[in-house]
DNA sequence: CTAGAATTTAAACGAACGTTTGAATGAAGG
DNA sequence: CCTTCATTCAAACGTTCGTTTAAATTCTAG
């Protein structure tokens, strides 16, 4: 009944395979990187990923789940603070886009590897794969359901439809903002490997996010100058 | 010298197999749909696409090149009409705004296919390929370059990095809200995929977008609140 | 020291991939 | 009618894919 035995060459083959395959994914994406390039950069046997974590599918969403997790719960603590401090008053909504947001920026501006990992992780909305749309829904639901009710309380005028798809457009905009589309980028200048990037686009994305969600409702039906 | 012989039906050929690219494409992504899927649902054989084509990843150029040229054609007369309309005034920001993006709305609630188009223009932006991510570039650079001007003109006292920062948010957050994101779909409610989505998604986008756009700058150089 | 489990290794598996080939098919031109 | 050329077709090409196997190795517990 002994767990740990070579295990802690174990858990370095498995943290070598994570940290290889994340970086490929990266940069060419889930179903263009092979089992043989991770095992290769990794320094492991091609059947390593096969024993220490089953198949590929698993390992893609190890692969997000192991940062994507530990995000999440941050998420959920920012809001909780954030309520705290607010007492009995619903918290003010730069509060909650900077709960939330926040979260993922200090990720990205972190390390390295988050950065690289805040990059995947943009890329993977936009994954078709069954098997990361079904991870990705299940460890969102809740946090989303929280800041959609936290959004609720505190723009009381607003319709709850409104108020999801302005945190839709947000998130759009946060994960391209942060995904880089290097296509993008070099149209618009803008460098987003750059050690500091993260730190400069902070407060622009955050201005930004704040204005659209301020923005007047389109038909007319009174605006939201909540601060 | 006789271009047209068995020509009708090999151009029909073409557009089969670009239809039924173009609907894989979307539901699998590029490197997840096969040449035997294409020419299988297209109902020709799977060597018409190395025929006419070339290689695969000519038809994928090809897929996006079909609806993006004319999409961005028609970016460069709205704003060419729209600068011919303000004069020798620079053209107010909604105004370009709304040039720019009313082209790709007006694409994506026009039919099935164009908002089929848009849907895989919004993952495409995402693809890791080298030869995707060039033709993109390629085939946005005069664009963007213009309304970056064009931007430039409008609000002049806004830095230039500043602009670009923004449009690259407000692309973000259009290319998340047309591409559909089903993970979150399912999340927020929000679907994308019933008719008349796009024309109820339309003036909640351009409301945030310029609600993005005006907001106050980040490093308290003042704030800029053109119409 | 030894038994035995955990891990690594080299090799191979069948399946699916994009692409190529050469013959069959079809419609126009001389 | 027969040649000609574009197109279609069935079949196969060599390669790479994710996964599996069984032996070799490493490490720990008794």
């Amino acid at each position: 009944m002994d767990v740990r035995r070579t295990s802690l060459t174990a858990h370095e083959t498995r943290n070598r395979i994570l940290d290889a395959a994340q970086a490929l994914f990266v940069a060419h994406g889930f179903e263009a990187t092979s089992m043989r390039m991770i095992t290769g950069d990794a320094g492991v046997n091609l059947a390593a990923v096969n024993y220490h974590f089953g198949s590929k599918d698993v390992l893609v969403r190890e692969v997000l789940k192991r940062h994507l997790q530990p995000l999440n719960a941050q998420r959920m603590l920012a809001l909780d603070a954030a309520e705290t401090e607010a007492g009995d008053q619903p918290v003010k909504p730069h509060r909650i886009v900077d709960a939330f947001f926040s979260s993922s920026l200090d990720l990205a501006s972190g390390s390295a590897a988050g950065r690289e990992f805040m990059q995947l992780l943009g890329r993977t909305f936009t994954e078709p794969s069954p098997t990361v749309r079904e991870y990705l829904a299940t460890e969102y639901a809740p946090v989303i359901g929280r800041y959609r009710d936290a959004f609720c309380r505190a723009l009381p005028t607003v319709p709850v439809e409104e108020i999801l798809w302005r945190l839709h457009f947000m998130l759009g905009a946060m994960s391209y903002a942060v995904s880089g589309i290097d296509s993008l980028q070099v149209l618009t200048g803008v460098r987003i490997d750059e050690p500091d990037a993260m730190q400069r686009m902070r407060p622009r994305l955050m201005s930004f996010l704040l204005g659209g969600l301020r923005a007047p409702l389109p038909a007319g039906q009174g605006t939201d100058h909540t601060t």
